[in-house]
DNA sequence: AATGAATGAGGTTTCATTCAT
DNA sequence: GATGAATGAAACCTCATTCAT
């Protein structure tokens, strides 16, 4: 009956937001409606439309979001020491965001499927930004000094690969709660940072040669 | 109009697998319609739910068969080899089927969200599973002599990791197919074997002690 | 995968027909399958085609055979003594058919909707017979002396309304079973009877002149 | 293409109900479709979705009407004088509106089976309600004075019988609508109301003592 | 700024029925 | 006599999106 207290967009707009991660990180793209986001935000559908265009551009918005605070956290976590201990610190900043935020984390990394074609570019963009981000946390950690250049233009790979090892760390850990995240954290820490190191420095692992009879 | 060759169940049943499979590789869970399945599959939907019952029993029907084909190659490949030949050609035969497989690989590791929610415990089980593989591999394979029995407890949550990392060195590898994937594999070999040893060895790594002032 | 058991027609068809009857009475015409009466009549689906030509003609077979039995009971009941102890054993009979074939009542008195249009004259045939039969019972018990013309023209008509409300308490004791069935026969008969015989007898209630000012 | 009125809620909702009402009236529950309800309610199923929730909340919406207005006419009738004019009315005022709503009746008595189970309590319900009210009636009407409490306690039974009477007095009617309808109100009046009255009064017929040899 | 009314299109599922074997 | 394979059609329901107010 009576129309909704007006707010001004910049009251309104972070409402909406936050009802619609929720509602992307629970149910992921196609199974989240735009009937149930509204009702969660408090307005009607069409406020949606007005603010956000279409699903696709809020389901943006809210990757957007998720994208910057995940690449905030690593560069804080960074920045408390060097080294070793900058990289130690960047995951237990990690493992505290993904805490905090519950499950933001399947924005990036459980959601990949569904939705429209237009959707597919826009979240491998936000990944591979979130993975520049970390190659750059070891770049300016351990890789400091004596990097070999090889090594650097695959860092983004390395990247990719180190992150995805410590999303399924985080998936184990809200899987087996049972355990504190610092053991978790540790274990990645043990599994990873040696081989990062011999990578970075060139000493390497090959194959030995094939016998064929 | 034209009545379809008739086949036995033996002969149907995989090609509606196979056609069901690629669409859920390729659409993920929701996006994958019974009506496109039944198209590619040669034959009617009233088939397919004759044979697999609903949506949800077809793509766990899908969900099994790759959960086998992947433990299959995981095992197989364990067995050419001991110790760090063993983990390699691990490596490479997953590899192998992802590169054959095109993109079953998503069946397990992009397509968490959507769907109904009793598909949640099925594919947390089928991930599970392979995780126990690819742990048992490692185990049998460079684990072999004075595992600390902590580590062996805990085998499951590295394999997670592990096998994470893995996934993600294979979506870099097919988004970026310029390099070869031997390349990829070697990349994480370097990463990762290193670590393990030294987690298996209990050479661990710890945070130094923190000074508050 | 091996043929069943071929069995002669006279043998088969009755293990249908009862099959058909119970999933008609217990869910009616639209919601009964197909599916369902073959799996519980232990054959396949053309089975059913072959035997009663489609899903109409099914029904129609059972109606038919209710439809007789009914009667039967009627006319066994009623042979059963002259003028009120006719009529009250015409009842109880009625009562213990209704008990010893539980729903078979639904079939004539509670499925009146769904189905094809061809369905309806072919309901509303077997329920005349037996308003017919019944109407019969009563001529043929208290009525055989004396009854006015004018009330036989329209015996039929009261013989519907009484047997409806000896349906209706049918299945008031369907719902209220604590009473035996002999009290809500004899409730009928005195609600019935009286009445029944001053229609015969015409002895009739007029309405009252209305006033108008 | 072209878009439809627009109406209020208060306006549009009766529209649906009507025909709604008017579908299942003429083919029941299972085989009157919402596509056909929204065609004929001039809109489209979503806004019968909308509204109503779902086919079996339109059902029991339109159940609950019917249910109603049969009650208010019945307490209407029975006020329009008292004793044996009492009844007499209310047997006219349902024959008035049963003429008047065409076929409303086979909502109640006619449509019993089919639908999901959650519907069969719903229409017990609904009958059970109404004889409840035709039990008020007759015991307001000529019971007043001297009723003995233990047909007092079965009033509802004796209501159930003698609704059910009316119906199938008026199912004759309907398919034989040669007679004015006062003359089958005449005849059901004199069918019943003498019985009625035993019953009531206590003078009542019992069954001669079996005899066996 | 905000909403209630409305819809086109598409989804999963079921069913009576037929045909080749 | 009996079956497994197959389908056309239609049912209920949901959703992203728009428009008039």
């Amino acid at each position: 009956m009576e129309t909704r207290r007006r707010l001004p967009r910049a009251e309104r707009e972070p409402l909406m937001l936050a009802a619609a991660r929720r509602a992307f990180e629970e149910r992921g793209y196609r199974d989240a409606s735009m009937d149930d986001i509204a009702a969660a935000a408090g307005i009607t559908k069409p406020m949606l439309y007005a603010y956000f265009g279409s699903k696709q551009g809020l389901y943006e918005a809210c990757l957007e979001q998720v994208t910057g605070e995940l690449i905030e956290v690593l560069e804080a976590g960074g920045r408390r020491g060097t080294d070793d201990v900058a990289f130690w610190h960047g995951l237990l900043a990690l493992f505290d965001w993904v805490e905090a935020n519950e499950r933001a984390w399947a924005f990036l990394y459980l959601d990949d499927r569904g939705g429209p074609p237009g959707l597919a570019p826009v979240r491998a963009r936000s990944r591979a930004v979130v993975a520049a981000a970390s190659a750059r946390l070891f770049a300016e950690s351990s890789l400091r000094d004596g990097i070999s250049p090889d090594v650097a233009a695959r860092a983004e790979g390395v990247a990719y690969a180190l992150f995805s090892a410590v999303g399924g760390a985080i998936e184990w850990w809200l899987e087996h709660p049972d355990e504190p995240k610092e053991m978790h954290a540790l274990r990645l820490m043990n599994l990873l940072w040696q081989g990062l190191g011999d990578l970075q420095r060139g000493r390497l692992w090959f194959p030995p040669p094939e016998r064929r009879p």
